[in-house]
DNA sequence: GACCCTCCCCTTAGGGGAGGGTC
DNA sequence: GACCCTCCCCTTAGGGGAGGGTC
């Protein structure tokens, strides 16, 4: 006890504010070893042994790893402290910016699930929207046999290189140029992109025909049709590319057939046959 | 190969973005397990699983463990994650607050080597220095064979209740009363406090006269001493209280004889005798 | 030759016993 | 009765073999 200036393992756990297990652990691995054991194999501990679990504790905190630590202890001078600080500061500082990104793909992914929360699936309408940030891949090559799949993993491997920081979300939507849409030709997007608010490229302002169904991903036939007839019903023409998007994908929901899909379409209000010629 | 729809546990691994070893993890745990297993025992994985993947990466991204995803994985609905989504987001916001106090907490340590690194030890000067921020601690309470390490034990529960979020900076620094130094009772501190930038107590704005010092807690004896017959000589007296400081502690130096002391006695220029009665 | 399989061991920072001795 | 000791097993998310079979 205080009185010899030695405590047991259990009074020093108490006055280093830390716990038995720690301190056994220490021990184990040689970074805190008692200044003596009694004839009982008792551990007892100086004071002066407080401070450096002080210095241990210290150094935890700021995020290093007790092997470092131990690395550390016994060569330490105020200006290795000064360099080793800026290091961990540096270090913090990835860490919060990881911390932060991951906060951003979260809220982005629920303002998906928001978005789409009360959507009338049947209904097909022309609304003004406003221009969205994306992240647009390469054209999609399909030459040569290659699938699908392989267009996809190109698609993340060129993003990954543009956008190195970049959180890939696993939203993964697809373009299709006017032509393509009025011949009929909707499997197989001409580019991937990711909705994201750090993107470079744009999914214009524009007058766009939308409408929603549920369903996997080649289930869209019977919507582009639908949107397609509608379209001419009430005065417009297809006059730019179309966005295929799967708000509720694989990610949030088990059954493909529960997956709901949206289709914009560019759209103009008609021009006079005469005018067209 | 994609031709029958099936991957070999590489090429899946490949087109997932992931490693074989953690396929194979993912499959010892139950947590992902390939559609079907060749008659030589091959894994063999369909494409809608790349769909599983893609959940378990974005989940694991967002900071869930892979036992959390494990339970979510069969029954996630957009509705389930939306909730699921906004806890992980307090949690992202408390890990982010941990990081900035560390970061804090180094950038105060760092500035306290830099202050003290090219001190004049042997130089006493009179400054007015401004006000400090500090944490100050309660009364010290020395009664009843209480010891030193006990009056330690209990600044440091004190504050933190007080400050639970607090990162304790293992920089406890002693005041003293104007009339215990008059006396030369400099042993043990009148009460304890830390230098942090978030304390609501002061070190007052004052002239202080300020002396360094080699050496460990109990050594400062000569300083003190030194510092008084310094302000009688100039002209000035010991008109406030003293702080006692160990800008370089047992966290930053091995051999308490190298530690930094610094004190600082509050002082007023000295009024004529015949004022003084 | 490249790919697949099943063991089996390793890493961080301790926490939680069991079984037996000590103040 | 409270405290101490030494094993020994457990946790995360895989990574890195070894030894042997398969495309």
């Amino acid at each position: 006890m205080p009185e010899s200036g030695l405590f047991s393992i259990s009074d020093f756990a108490k006055y280093s504010r830390t716990t038995r297990d720690t301190l056994l652990h220490y021990d184990r691995i040689g970074l805190l070893s008692p200044v003596s054991r009694g004839e009982n194999n008792y551990r007892y501990y100086s004071t002066s042994q407080l401070a450096v679990v002080n210095v241990i504790r210290t150094c935890q905190k700021l995020g290093m790893t007790l092997d470092e630590i131990k690395g550390l202890k016994d060569r330490r001078t105020p200006e290795l402290f000064d360099e080793v600080f800026s290091h961990q500061i540096e270090r913090i500082d990835r860490k919060i910016e990881e911390w932060i990104r991951a906060r951003k793909l979260l809220l982005m992914l629920q303002k998906s699930i928001h978005s789409v929360a009360d959507v009338e699936e049947d209904a097909i309408t022309i609304q003004f929207l406003p221009a969205e940030p994306i992240i647009l891949g390469e054209v999609n090559d399909y030459s040569g046999g290659r699938t699908f799949f392989d267009t996809l993993l190109s698609f993340y491997q060129s993003i990954s290189e543009k956008y190195p920081d970049l959180d890939l979300n696993y939203l993964v939507w697809g373009t299709f140029s006017a032509e393509r849409i009025k011949n009929g030709d909707w499997v197989g997007a001409d580019r991937f992109y990711f909705c994201n608010p750090e993107g470079h490229d744009k999914r214009p302002a524009a007058l766009y025909a939308v409408g929603y169904m549920r369903g996997g991903y080649s289930d869209g036939d019977s919507l582009y049709k639908r949107i397609i007839e509608y379209i001419s019903e009430h005065g417009f023409e297809i006059c730019g590319p179309a966005f295929e998007e799967y708000p509720l994908n694989e990610v949030f929901v088990t059954e493909p057939s529960n997956y709901l899909m949206r289709v914009l379409i560019t759209v103009c209000e008609k021009q006079n046959g005469e005018l067209r010629g």
